[in-house]
DNA sequence: AGGCTTATGTTCAAGGCCTAAACAAACCTG
DNA sequence: CAGGTTTGTTTAGGCCTTGAACATAAGCCT
């Protein structure tokens, strides 16, 4: 019960980006204003909020003392291990990133085991800078690019680095430094829903589904029902890749046909522009992703073909989508988000003509608001929306 | 907080399938022997539970008072409005159903009104037979073969009963006679589905995720999330006829391109095999699966040909949702249900293809349990469910 | 400036519900 | 028939919410 009105405060806190009141918090749950007022200090005294100080009212009255989650509060700890690039950040209550590294390379040919010592050497090193900025760590999250058992298992594959069944978690803990919290791990493309989820705030209860493309090589997806992931039965939802686009299409790697892949994919694209496929996209050379840009950007008319066939391919696949699951949106996100100038228009084209709802109420199609940091944030935002989903346990552990 | 605890409590009475203890009950739950005494005693009071006489402990000790649920406690009323039928029925706590009717008929071109005020007399019919059973009517649902705003909204679209942009539930309301019950409406298949879901008790906790594919004429399914129907946005989720299986495939009613319905539906089926389509499914003439199981039971190999395309196509289609929502499992409803035995095989080998995960873990694929009716029992299951997934309100609804 | 109005936040008694422990009931075993 | 075992109830205690009164701190109006 004091759990449940915990979150249920805390979450007006967290939802309205202006400071809020104990009084707002009170006629917006139905609560008393006395029992909003035990909450709040519950909250307070483990610090997760913070009074900002006297606001006043519009038509007098006393002025509210506002409400604010706390800067020093719990932080959450994302990593995301990629093909070329080991990235870390810190990310405190209120959503904002305080600390990051990012270390590029290739790491498709280095030993899972090092690539992740590489990692935990990163979180070490921004978990000791969280430290002296006053955060306490409620936890880490793993973002890596494959099949991986949400949120606790192995990894069974992740075919662009080369792994395979892998416990990433087992490994990780090992390292030394490594600072001790609670460790999970999922896919990047869930994590990357996950923070486009929380990247435009909404209203408390308000439903929100959509399904985020996810695109570097391969082409995954993230899927919100609800404000909520769909992890799957062993969280190896969102194969958007691999979705058939055409029974009889070309060979795929993965062993069957016509795959969404092989029309969409990076790699794809490029091909069928002509133009060679660059092995990665590694940030020392030029990526798969600038390359379709800049050849795009001089209108060449064999690239923008094959945009257009991409954009196609792809809004056939989330037509399909869209047909099974009727979501309030569609977000192009990873590389798909630089390449919707040219692709935005075919995917709509696509989705409506073939979903059946579409005369009556279209989903919105856009890019995504996120860079391609979406993996990491979304892995941070995890462990913290953890924490204020159940501030009671949090506050359990800081009684304790 | 009681709230909560009594459908906790309650629940455990409804998922064990043998009488259960209050002591089970704590012990189950985690609650103290005192507190599961009280809320059995709230839920006897409120005639949603009865005491089935004592049974005898195994190992001396004093013999445990058996709950069940009640059987002339709160009942569901469901109703089906379908191509060739009108059907109703009504459903008790336990899940048996206790009444039913049903009527044959074309109603494709009968207009809406006359088919649903015969819809609400033979509802009002068995909500009279109910009472004199004694059983108390906690609401009646509908379920309906197109897109409907569920589960209160008005129907956009039937396309073959030829219904458009209709209030269906306020023309049932206005009929005369009809009992003074909480109504709601929903697709055919979602109701199917959910009915599929409580057709084989499982644990209380067990994650139940599954797409029951549910075809008459079209081809429909409901998505079970978690032992959670996912109704969409405007609950139009589940269209899996107008899945895309190959872009350029012929042309669909829908307006589109090579939806499955177009290889998989039973009209293309017949078309398929090379025999003429019966217009609906009339239960006075032979319908089309009696048709297509009449033929394929005699070795037809245009037939065989016809059901090999069709098992294919879906299993085209099934493994995109699968590799979307890594499911636990398939289910072939409706019409399928009775065709499982030609196309199975064809399902469960273009899925194990295209399926990224399946060679990991392949998700079940499997005929339905229940007979055509699905849709009615899950329209009244609906109802119960609501009452045993918050029974404080039933509560409250009875002590006024 | 002083009173009135308005709105916030706190205090305090009352009640609901859960817990823990003791107790009564009912059956089996030897 | 006594001892053991398990169920269900009773009773005291405590946590948490409620509702109302009260204190605080502004703006507004004369």
């Amino acid at each position: 019960m004091r759990e449940h009105n915990l979150a249920l405060a805390l979450r007006e806190i967290a939802f309205a980006h202006t400071p809020v009141s104990r009084a707002d918090i009170a006629s917006a749950t139905g609560l008393t204003r006395a029992t909003a007022s035990s909450l709040v200090d519950a909250l307070v005294g483990a610090g997760l909020v913070v009074e900002s100080g006297p606001t006043a009212r519009p038509r007098g009255g006393r002025p509210a003392t506002g409400l604010v989650l706390s800067s020093t509060g719990p932080a959450g700890i994302g990593i995301e291990v990629n093909v070329d690039y080991v990235a870390v950040c810190v990310m405190d209550l209120a959503g904002v990133v305080r600390h990051r590294r990012i270390e590029g390379g290739d790491w498709r040919d280095v030993p899972a085991p090092e690539a992740l010592a590489r990692a935990a050497s990163l979180t070490a090193d921004v978990a000791r800078s969280a430290r002296r900025s006053g955060l306490r760590l409620a936890g880490a999250a793993l973002a890596v690019p494959g099949l991986v058992q949400a949120p606790y298992g192995p990894l069974q594959l992740a075919p662009n680095l080369g792994w395979q069944d892998l416990d990433v978690l087992a490994v990780l803990r090992d390292a030394p430094d490594l600072p001790a919290v609670p460790l999970t791990v999922d896919n990047e493309a869930n994590f990357a829903a996950l923070a486009e989820l929380y990247a435009a705030p909404a209203e408390p209860g308000a439903p929100r589904s959509f399904l985020h493309v996810s695109g570097e090589i391969g082409i995954g997806s993230g899927i919100v029902l609800n404000g909520a992931l769909v992890r799957g039965r062993h969280g190896w939802s969102g194969e958007l890749g691999h979705l058939t686009v055409s029974p009889d299409g070309p060979d795929c790697t993965c062993g069957s046909r016509g795959c969404l892949e092989q029309y969409a994919g990076l790699d794809a694209i490029l091909r069928a522009a002509g133009l060679p496929a660059p092995r990665g996209t590694s940030l020392g050379g030029v990526s798969a992703v600038e390359r379709i840009v800049e050849t795009a950007k001089t209108a060449d008319p064999s690239m923008l073909a094959a945009l257009e066939s991409a954009g196609t391919a792809l809004g056939v696949a989330l037509a399909g989508a869209l047909n099974l699951l009727d979501l309030d949106a569609v977000v192009l996100g990873g590389a798909y988000a630089r390449l919707a100038p040219w692709i935005l228009e075919f995917v709509e084209q696509e989705i409506g003509g073939r979903l059946l709802s579409a005369p009556w109420s279209a989903p919105q199609v856009r890019a995504s608001l996120l860079q391609a940091d979406a993996a990491v944030l979304g892995a941070a935002r995890s462990v913290v929306q953890g924490v204020v989903d159940d501030p009671a346990s949090w506050v359990a552990r800081v009684g304790a």
